[in-house]
Order: structure tokens, then C-alpha cells, then sequence
DNA sequence: CTCCAAAGGTATGTCTGCGAGCCATTGGCC
DNA sequence: GGCCAATGGCTCGCAGACATACCTTTGGAG
């Protein structure tokens, strides 16, 4: 028997239960800006068709997102939840496994998210979508830079037209960013960061995977190299 | 807002039902042998710990895979659940859409793996373990095979040392081999199949990253075309 | 001004899954 | 030969989640 192989199948069939999943998940979206402040999210009845949970669930969720001041909710037609503008909470307390876990599964997924994108034949509108993100990022302020940098990551992974793909990326954000909160960011990270976005997105619209992958390392290996600094 | 990663985050909370889901992590390491035909199954309250689910749920999971000839139980100390020599089904009918997606996040997926292994300091029972699933794919006869195969993906996966890769590699590689069930498996394929691995396992142990993403991604493309091919 | 569609807010009965405990069986150890 | 530890087999009550239905609020369309 493959004992270790056993940990990684044997793990928990389900992270938490429903409600605490969905809270999850709605955290992810505002987090990862998905849905901007100011924004509206889908309706009720319309994230509990989606999420495959009851609209009780879904209720509760957004309750607790409101009481965190994550988001307000208008009635009526034209209502809806909308997100608030702050920012709270952080969590510290990570093992030092649990990050180089994070960082390696970030690795292997965003730089053949790259390349694979780079090896695709773009439509005009994955193009110009692209471009929109990488310009969200290289004008965004420092609070709002963390949610336009995933933003723009989880572009290039949906251009690699994988859904599967677009969906590790974002937990793998999710696990990343909980460590980033953590540390400061600096006005020279983010200058360094944003040469580096452009190099990325030029190898990928220029059709350079592998141009594309080497980029994406580099500017992990930024990162990565900050947290571990900071983190150990 | 970014109405195409919302499907990414917005998707189902849940795969299934906790029954539905035990039942699939069991058939996943019966299915892709980490738990071979003969061995014992761990004990059904270890499971249930482990796995994050009652041992009602366990037990009842256990029960189907009983039914289907999957598994055979003993009472008494010593007893078990033991794993039979049974391969028996498959699932036709998957559109091409999914099949796109399962190969891009399998290709994603293993090329990092294989690269990220190779760039690692190997302990000697790392690399004993790999030569030796290595030797047994090679040494697999036509119907064991695909679990020999299986096995030597997830230990270059552990060889990582990510818990993270290790889990999403077998998920994807459960998915995969659905559709590798549904088209035969010819000798040809084989005797290719394990020259490849040879090249990849030796640039892995030789610590060369960049060889060993090549060699993976060219392990890849082989079947992924015998795929594309056969089921369009 | 009225109507009404679409959104959030509420209530209820059902069912799944869980926890916890106990029973039955088996084979090695003393 | 008897003990007993570890395993599968079984039951029952509770809590979480679900489906469904209905109520309330709101603002634009007619």
C-alpha cells in the first residue's frame, strides 16, 4: 500500500458543512473581486440554484456576511446584496507546511495556467479582457491592488478555457491570499509586480507559452519568496 | 463584473451527498490502486475519521461497493474490508466540452508535478519508491496495468510534497481514466507509455526540471489524442 | 395612479447524516 | 481453554439542510 498517497485520498470528503462552504465561496467572490464593491450579487434564489444548496443556506450565509459588514441587502425589486467597500479580518497562525502546501499547488497551477492560455488561439474579447485586467492592476491603489491582481490571475486561467482550471485557481488565491493579508505591501512589490504582470499577459497574447510560463514562475518566486521571509 | 469566472465560483458547494462522495473517494483508491486487489481496506472507524463522515455513512458506502463486487468483509479481529480482483464497469456519454477540461487541468496538473518533483531534493525512500512504481507499470500485464499506471502518477505527485497536488492529481486522474475506461488499451500504447515514463522518472531522479516537463508533457499528449481521437 | 415583477423575509414539515452506544464475531495471546 | 482486543453489524434520537409555500417591500411600466 501507498501509505502516503492514503492522506491525500482518505482527506475529508466535505471541508465544512453547507453553510460554512457557502460562506466560503461568497467570501471568495468578494475577496477575489469577482463581484466589485459597489456591485450586486446574484439573487437569493439564483446563488442557491447555483451553489446546489438551499436558499435557507444561502440566507444564513449572507447573514453572517452582513454582520461581518461584508455586504448590505435592499428588498424589493432592483434590491438585492450588495457589496460594502471594507475590508476587514485577517488570519494568522499558519504552519509552515501548510504554506509551502499552498505555494507549490499555486505554482503548478497558475504557470501552466500560462502556458496553456499562451497556447491557445485567443477570440478578441479574451484579448481585449486581458488587457482590461492588466490595466485594473497597474492603475489600482495599494488597498485595492490585491483584488485586481487576482482579478487579472483568474483571467488568464479562465483563457486556458478550462473551467476546472479556473476553479483550482481561485481556491489556490483564496488559500495564498489568506497568507499575503499577513504581510505588508509595498509601493515597490507592486511596481515590481506590475512590470512582471505585463511581461505575462505579452507572452500570452503574443502566443509565447513557454515566454509565458517563465514570466508567471518569476513573478511567483516574487512572492513566494516574500512570504516565506516574512512567514517563517 | 466578470461573468465567466462567477461559473467558476459559483458552482455546486457540494459534488453530492456525504453517501455519494464516500463512496467515490473509495473507488478512487480502489480504481487507481492505492489500496490493491487482496489488501485491507482501513478499518471503517478509521475511515469514518478520516474521511469526515459518520461510520453509518461509511458503512453504507462500504455496502454498495459490496454489492457491486468492489470489496468482501470479515468480522473479528483481523477481519476487514478486503479489496477484490474485480475491475467490473464504465460510464459512456461525456460531452466534449468536459473531455477539453479534464485534459486541460490533468496537463496542467502533471507537467507542474513532474517539474516541481524534479526540482527537489529526493530522500532515498522518495526515490526508491519511485523506481520501484516505475518497475511495476512496466511489469504490468494489460488489465492491472491502469492501476499501475495511476500509481506511479500520484508517487511523482507525492514526490512533490504537497498534500494539495497529491489530491487534486488524483481527482483529475479518476476523471481521466473514466474516459480512458471507454476506449481500448492496446499493447502498442504500452510499450510506448512505459518508454515515456522511463525518460520522465530518470530527469525526475536526475534533477531536471525542465526534462521532466517535457517528457510529461509529451506522456500526455500521447493519450490525450488517442482520446480526443476515439471519442469525437 | 395602479399594477406587478423581482427581490428579500418568514415559516413548516421532511429527510439525510451524525453521534453514541451496544451487539456479534473472530483469531491470537496467555 | 479462556480471555480480550479489534473488527464489522445494528439501532435510536437529534441537529442540520432541504423543498416548498407564502408574505413584504420596492420601483419601473403602463
Amino acid at each position: 500500500m501507498m501509505e502516503h498517497a492514503q492522506e491525500a485520498l482518505f482527506r475529508p470528503v466535505r471541508a465544512g458543512n453547507a453553510f460554512e462552504e457557502t460562506v466560503e465561496r461568497l467570501m471568495q467572490a468578494i475577496r477575489l473581486g469577482v463581484v466589485a464593491p459597489g456591485e450586486r450579487l446574484p439573487s437569493e434564489r439564483d446563488l442557491a440554484t447555483r451553489l446546489g444548496v438551499s436558499r435557507v443556506t444561502v440566507r444564513e450565509a449572507i447573514r453572517s456576511l452582513q454582520e461581518n459588514n461584508y455586504v448590505e441587502s435592499r428588498r424589493g425589486r432592483y434590491g438585492g446584496t450588495f457589496v460594502n467597500d471594507v475590508i476587514p479580518k485577517s488570519a494568522p497562525g499558519k504552519e509552515f507546511g501548510d504554506i509551502h502546501d499552498a505555494l507549490t499547488l499555486r505554482k503548478v497551477l497558475e504557470t501552466g495556467a500560462a502556458e496553456t492560455a499562451a497556447g491557445r488561439s485567443l477570440g478578441p474579447a479574451e484579448r481585449r479582457g486581458l488587457r482590461a485586467r492588466l490595466e485594473e492592476a497597474s492603475t489600482a491603489s495599494l488597498v485595492e491592488y490585491r483584488r485586481k491582481d487576482s482579478r487579472l490571475h483568474l483571467a488568464i486561467a479562465e483563457a486556458t478555457g478550462s473551467a476546472s482550471v479556473t476553479a483550482a485557481v481561485a481556491d489556490s488565491r483564496m488559500r495564498v491570499n489568506e497568507l499575503l493579508d499577513t504581510i505588508p505591501l509595498l509601493e515597490p512589490n507592486l511596481t515590481h509586480s506590475n512590470a512582471q504582470h505585463e511581461r505575462i499577459i505579452a507572452s500570452i497574447l503574443d502566443g509565447d507559452p513557454a515566454g509565458a510560463r517563465l514570466a508567471m514562475a518569476e513573478h511567483l518566486d516574487g512572492t513566494a519568496s516574500l512570504l516565506r521571509g516574512f512567514l517563517v
